[in-house]
RNA sequence: GCCCCCAUCGUCCAGCGGUCUAGGACGCCGGCCUUUCACGCCGGUAACACGGGUUCGAAUCCCGUUGGGGGUACCA
């Protein structure tokens, strides 16, 4: 039987990087497998779910380069693949197991399962319901037909025990002491969570569960609604979570969780891609630089960690930067073309975007994110913003000012506005002055960019014009002759 | 409280009874390169949580302790 995965988001939020680090090895499991990927939504939650949230997850995985084969968008052979249009479904399984003597109808009251609990806690026992007020069937029918609301609930057998081999953890067995008659259908006709979900894997025919380690302990529970529902049950597997540096589970207050803020932020989609699938799992090689194919090749369930991960951004930085190195020039350009703009605070016009293009390889080459590209080239297209503590710095040495004024002789004479005749005649003026390259060049990159931290010179000023280069450095001779520093 | 999962450098991963004086990557530290910052290159720092077993032999197997995490709803 050929594998199908599937891929089940609750629309209640955007697309987290835990969420996307779990498609991903579903992805590549079913990719690996030649198998199927179904993308269903779990939008039972008709309060929180949102349009919106499913398109920002549907741009998430087009952003990751993940696709599916059926479901959302794509359809299949199941027609539907939003639980919010499968509600008679669910109902159906939820009658048909009470039909089976395997569910029925619970009329216990809010009141006597919060007593039960109180009393487990104080017992120091589980605190699970056992279904002890389940009432005899026909009585319990008898309330149904007379048109009295109660929830349907599972009836787990006891004693007993749900047992079974986890792709990843191995043997795993839960006492049904410890798992209580949970509820299936809602006393409203809706279905919980546990029903929609393990009726979807039924009905589609899922061979492999691949989630958070969060469901694990729901486990048994699904596996007792597909084994009463007849069918063969899947294959589960239960990745460990993603936390932060304090080791809690990946959220907000550990900085962006979302998927969407990692792309604002520069990140590239290849190296978030990358990074996640580095993190819990192990290619079994030293390199850790891994293309979608060679990950596709060498996915295993058997290789993912049972440990928890940190999600580690200097790492996902230094991976990023690897993989902007690894760009075209073109590419970069491209790509990095919308943060330029950004930055500059308006569209690039078709001879900024040439100046652009001269510098974008010197930038290209020190970037970890395309933020960064922007804030480097935002001197070209914009007046230079002088960065006081920059400024601070370089300019208060005693030749500064005696540099830039033999900076604004040599480079007026400049025959060629080029790279290497801006360097000639630069070089040559710091010698003639006694000025090693290393200080006297300072003063003309703070004022020519604004900071003392900038592509390689000469190519800037080439880029900047002859023009807007000397005005800078004027200026700058200006305020610092006027002595007062910044304003 | 109860149930479950986990436990190798700061972080991620390798190790699946002997070849481990424990390997790789990120980070960090130092050096080289150098017009700044980066990149690149070279070198260094740093771990088998603890206690019992099993075994000729344990990072590797078992048990316990401790620690961390997750779950405990008519949420998903």
């Amino acid at each position: 039987m050929s594998v199908r995965v599937r891929f089940p988001p609750s629309p209640t939020g955007h697309l987290h990087v835990g969420t996307g680090r779990t498609v991903l090895y579903n992805w590549l499991f079913a990719r690996h497998h030649g198998g199927v990927m179904v993308f269903r939504v779990d939008d039972t939650d008709a309060e929180r779910s949102t349009e919106e949230f499913l398109d920002d997850i549907i741009e998430g995985l087009r952003w990751l380069g993940l696709d599916w084969d059926e479901g959302i968008v794509t359809g299949g052979p199941v027609g539907e693949y939003r639980q919010s249009r499968r509600l008679a479904r669910y109902r159906e399984v939820a009658r048909e197991l009470v039909a089976a003597g395997r569910a029925y109808y619970d009329f216990a009251t809010p009141g006597q399962l919060e007593a039960l609990r109180a009393e487990a806690a104080a017992a120091g026992r589980s605190p699970v319901y056992d279904g002890r007020f389940r009432l005899p069937d026909h009585e319990a029918a008898a309330r149904v037909a007379a048109g009295e609301a109660a929830p349907i609930r599972f009836a787990v057998p006891r004693p007993g025990e749900t047992v079974f081999t986890d792709a990843i953890r191995g043997e795993l067995r839960f006492d049904h002491a410890n798992v209580d008659d949970f509820v299936l259908l809602r006393s409203d006709g809706t279905p919980t969570y546990h029903l929609a979900s393990s009726v979807d894997d039924v009905d589609h025919a899922i061979t492999h569960v691949i989630r958070g380690e969060d469901l694990l302990p729901s486990t048994p529970k699904h596996i007792l609604i597909s084994r009463a529902m007849g069918a063969a049950e899947a294959v589960y597997a239960h990745l460990s979570l993603l936390t932060g540096p304090d080791g809690a589970k990946l959220s907000k207050r550990h900085g962006a969780t979302s998927l969407r803020a990692y792309r604002d932020e520069g990140i590239l989609p290849e190296a978030m891609r990358n990074y996640l699938a580095i993190l819990g799992w192990s290619p079994g090689m030293d390199e850790e630089i891994v293309s979608l194919e060679t990950m596709v090749g060498r996915f295993d369930l058997g290789a993912v960690s049972r440990n928890p991960a940190v999600f580690d951004l200097a790492k996902l930085e230094w991976m990023n930067g690897v993989y902007i190195r690894a760009l075209s020039p073109d590419e970069f350009v491209a790509r990095s073309l919308p943060f330029v703009e950004a930055a500059v605070g308006r569209p690039l016009q078709p001879a900024e975007h040439a100046a652009f293009a001269s510098v974008a390889p010197l930038v290209q080459e020190r970037a970890r994110r395309l933020t960064e590209v922007g804030a480097q080239v935002r001197f070209l297209f914009s007046e230079v913003e002088i960065d006081p503590e920059s400024w601070d710095a370089v300019m208060a040495a005693p030749e500064s000012s005696a540099v830039l004024e033999a900076s604004v002789t040599a480079l007026a004479s400049v025959a060629d506005w080029d790279e290497g005749s801006i360097e000639a005649a630069l070089r040559a003026a710091l010698a003639a002055g006694g000025i090693s390259a290393r200080k006297g060049l300072q003063p003309i990159r703070v004022a020519v960019t604004g900071s003392r931290v900038s592509p390689p010179l000469f190519e800037s000023l080439a880029a900047l014009g002859r023009e807007r280069t000397l005005e800078r450095i004027r200026s700058a001779t200006g305020r610092l002759g006027a002595g007062s520093g910044l304003q």
